[in-house]
This record gives C-alpha cells, sequence and structure tokens, in this order.
DNA sequence: TCATTATATCGTAATATTGCGATCTATAGA
DNA sequence: TCTATAGATCGCAATATTACGATATAATGA
C-alpha cells in the first residue's frame, strides 16, 4: 500500500509513465522549456530563473536526469545541463499512437 | 512545505505539468492504452484488466477524468469510459515545441 | 594554501499519492 | 419492494514527493 504496483504492468507502459512523471511538475516543466529558449546549454543558472530555493531546483534537475529527459556535463566550476534528443524522440514515439488514437475518437464517443 | 507551488508558474506550465502528472502512473497508462484497443466505449470492465481492487482503479479513473483525458457517461447501470480527444489534442500542442526543439538539438550539446 | 563559487547531498517537515477493505449510492431486474 | 450489480466514496496505512536550511564536495582564482 502506497507503493506503486511497477511490476504488474508492461515495461512499455512503466517506461512512459516514468517519462510522463517527470514532466508531472510545473518546476520541472519549467526547467525544459528553459533550456529551450537558451538553446545553448545554460548551466546553474536556471536556478536563478526559478521561484524555488537551490538544492530543490538541484532536486529537480536529478529527477529530470534520471528520467533521462537532460543530461548534465561537467564544464570547469559548474554544470551544463542540456535535454536529451534521444529520449525526447522516445517519448513521441510512445505517445504517437495516444495522440493518432484518442485524436481519432468522435467526441461523442458516449 | 511540500505543497508544489503552483502559483510561481504560468498557466501553460501547470496545465502541462497536470496533464503529464495524470500519465505519470502505469496503471492510468494502462487504462488509457486499454481504451484505445477496445475502441469502442468500455465500462467498468477496466477493472477486470488491471491487477488493482475496484477502489483503485476508480480513483486512477476519477483522475483521468479530472485531467480530462478521459470522460464519463452513465449508461444505465454502467459507466461508460472513453478517451477525450480535445484534450490529447491539447496535450500534444502544448508538447509539440518541446519535442520539435529538443529534438532539433545536435546529440552532443554539451 | 585559502577563500570563493557552483552544485550536490543530508535531514527533516509538510503534504500528496497509492492501495484497499468497508461501505454507500443508484440503477436494473425479479 | 427486494435483491443484485456497478461504481463511487470513506478512512486508513504505507510510501513518495516537495521544499528548504544546513552542510558537504569540488573546482577556480587569489
Amino acid at each position: 500500500m502506497g507503493a506503486t504496483k511497477t511490476e504488474h504492468f508492461s515495461k512499455r507502459q512503466n517506461e512512459l509513465a516514468a517519462l510522463a512523471k517527470a514532466l508531472g511538475h510545473p518546476a520541472r516543466v519549467a526547467i525544459i522549456e528553459h533550456l529551450l529558449k537558451v538553446d545553448s546549454c545554460i548551466c546553474g543558472s536556471i536556478v536563478d530563473k526559478l521561484p524555488l530555493a537551490q538544492p530543490t531546483v538541484s532536486q529537480h534537475l536529478k529527477e529530470l536526469k534520471n528520467a533521462g529527459l537532460i543530461t548534465g556535463t561537467i564544464e570547469g566550476n559548474s554544470i551544463c545541463y542540456c535535454l536529451d534528443p534521444k529520449t525526447w524522440t522516445r517519448l513521441r514515439d510512445l505517445l504517437d499512437p495516444h495522440f493518432t488514437g484518442a485524436t481519432a475518437k468522435k467526441a461523442e464517443c458516449c
């Protein structure tokens, strides 16, 4: 009780759920959108852009990294975070059948 | 503390996060995929397809409904759940710039 | 070497999620 | 009306997430 029963679901379902979960917080969405905007790799100045304390941002970055959505590379004194295109492609592929199937439905299915 | 500071983020960021969060559990992904598969509206037989008790499934359905990803219509004695194409279109639109931007990045950005 | 800067980690409090047994509600059918 | 069935809701226990102050780590520059 309380713990998600991941073992009862398929690898694919768990994979999609894990990626979606990583995006399931506005701070993490904001981080992603910031990385998109600055285009070049931004380092820890992400902290300045968010209304959260440094340890909290660090924790969110860690979760995004664990999910594979971003990478972090040591750049001298600081860390360079950027989006990982591989994982985003994967997420798109995982969601594509859902988008296609769901939007093909008639609005008043029931 | 412990409560997400949603008010500090944009409406768009919160909207995307809420949809992603709703998909952030394998059971809910499984429900969505089942609804996609049966194509016609399936009712409460979803419970039989999942390795979870009826109250738990009901709760997951509620969350998907709150997020707007599915609709539930009373059908005599039972309830007919189906995907809501509007919300799926919206989610695709919200994610599209991310996919486009992220996959356009060179792999070795750092 | 020592101070500074950048970031991660620890520890902890508040809150949210997950899961389910028990129970409630509402419709269907006898 | 009575009973059965489908779902929702309640209440609780276990666990996970969110947030942050304090502190640790590691590279930079004086």
